[in-house]
DNA sequence: GGTATATTTGCATGGTGACGCAAATGAGCA
DNA sequence: TGCTCATTTGCGTCACCATGCAAATATACC
């Protein structure tokens, strides 16, 4: 449930911009679009964002020449949601088991 | 909202291993009962206790020669699910305007 | 005050990650 | 085939982080 992976993928800043321009864009978005909204050169933003769809919070389409990246915002919110559950699920769990 | 500190608390496996054993053990924990479920010395546990407290997981009462560390679950949770609102708000809004 | 225990902090070190550049790969087009 | 554009990958470098040790700080108890 909570995956070192997953927010390992998302403690950079750069992959955090990436994301939200990602999100606030509304549509897929290529390499070279993201690459303009970040300082760091484009084969960087391309690891940055491989990186974001290994850990499950993009995918991406190949499109001709470009690969288009999306935010896989359901999955990802249901993701948040349930670490959210298990942690007070498990925190409820624990003070519970302590009264007895 | 998508905080680069918060997940870069969380991006290391010890910290991740430390908060779930602090949420499963369902009450305040010393440093030194938290070192014992942890590979690393107590004084990196300490560093990795802190460091979650900044980030707002975690917090940190005195009470004599010892600090009980304990997770903010409510807090936890509400950031948790606010990012997947905001996440899923700012997809549906972004693909709404395209659609104009 | 002196000792013992709990925690934090300074420091050195090894490992990992971000970065830019250049080369390689893939796909469209003349 | 040759050319161009988009993306990925290999590589060297630099910075940061996790770690352990030792010293410092804080608190309790004698």
């Amino acid at each position: 449930m909570l995956d070192a992976r997953f927010f390992k993928a998302l403690c950079d800043p750069n992959r955090i911009a990436l994301l939200r321009r990602l999100a606030e864009c509304g549509r897929p978005c290529t390499v070279t679009e993201m690459s303009e909204c970040c300082p760091a050169c484009v084969s960087v933003v391309s690891r940055h964002l491989a990186m974001l769809k290994e850990a499950g919070i993009l995918t991406a389409e190949k499109r001709g020449k470009e690969v288009y990246y999306s935010v896989r915002s359901p999955d990802l919110a249901t993701r948040l949601r349930d670490m959210a559950d298990a942690i007070e699920g498990c925190c409820r769990d624990g003070a519970a088991k302590r009264q007895e």
